[in-house]
DNA sequence: GGAATTTAATAAGTATAGATACTAAATAGG
DNA sequence: CCTATTTAGTATCTATACTTATTAAATTCC
């Protein structure tokens, strides 16, 4: 078997369209948000408080990599960091007023720009395709 | 539309799968490429004396990210750069017998790890999911 | 054939992505 | 209650991944 043919690669190369997909569409709408920073503040405003490794548990990151990734959030001003009561280890994370307004006029942009990175597939076979992987996540998931 | 349903963030996960399964399994063969190492070995044997820039575009890479993968691949002793005296822009890139021998060992194991990476679907659903995927990207290109 | 453009590679900068190690704080077990 | 372990976050390191800028060389084209 080629290379080019195998599975990793084939996946490699679709996260890639995924991503170029998604940060041409937010430089056209003049938004700032790469997909890390999109998906941890869905999950931030989905979860008010929630700390930090609760959000890489939930958007299957390592807690280093998300550090930096709201560390970003903040400097944007769309979340801010408090030091939970109840752990003093754990930081409390919630979107602001500038973040839960960026995060309702991006959502309905995200929504549309999935269709378009799986252009290359009809209506039955993007959802087939979406079947399929999740099979996948969810039988490496356990 | 929940964000963890997205096309995007299923792709993304499923990079993330591979990779892992990639270097988990490297790792317990005492190997130590990395898959775009892979890729881009693959592509060198593949076409010997080729300059980076085909290698970039063959595996589709930008150059940047490529110069340093070649770059990690010359330390290891895996690959060696000549100026080609066609083009003195250009470097040619081949791989050394130690590059073609560690090439030799490691392709089976990718070979076989391809499987694993998928290991939530039954084989025709695998074959499926390989269709499915080769027309998102070849619509991509073009 | 000389200027304008293009191209190969590198450099610099930002953002993932994950491994490992470290600090501080919480919890478990005896 | 005190030690041992675990856990939250940060820091460090390596490796992608892409953008923009720079340098040098090749090509275009008038």
């Amino acid at each position: 078997m080629h290379a080019s043919k195998m599975a990793g690669h084939l996946i490699r190369r679709m996260n890639q369209i995924s991503t170029h997909v998604f940060s041409q569409r937010m430089q056209a709408e003049g938004r700032d948000l790469t997909p890390v920073q999109f998906a941890a503040l869905d999950a931030i405003i989905a979860n008010p408080g929630i700390d930090q490794a609760s959000v890489a548990a939930r958007i299957a990151y390592d807690r280093a990599t998300i550090g930096g990734v709201i560390d970003r959030l903040e400097q944007k001003g769309y979340v801010e960091r408090t030091v939970s009561r109840r752990d003093r280890r754990a930081r409390e994370v919630r979107a602001t007023k500038l973040g839960q307004k960026e995060f309702d006029a991006i959502l309905p942009i995200v929504e549309a720009l999935q269709n378009d990175v799986l252009a290359g597939l009809n209506d039955p076979e993007k959802e087939l395709f979406r079947t399929l992987a999740q099979k996948v996540i969810d039988y490496d998931a356990g």
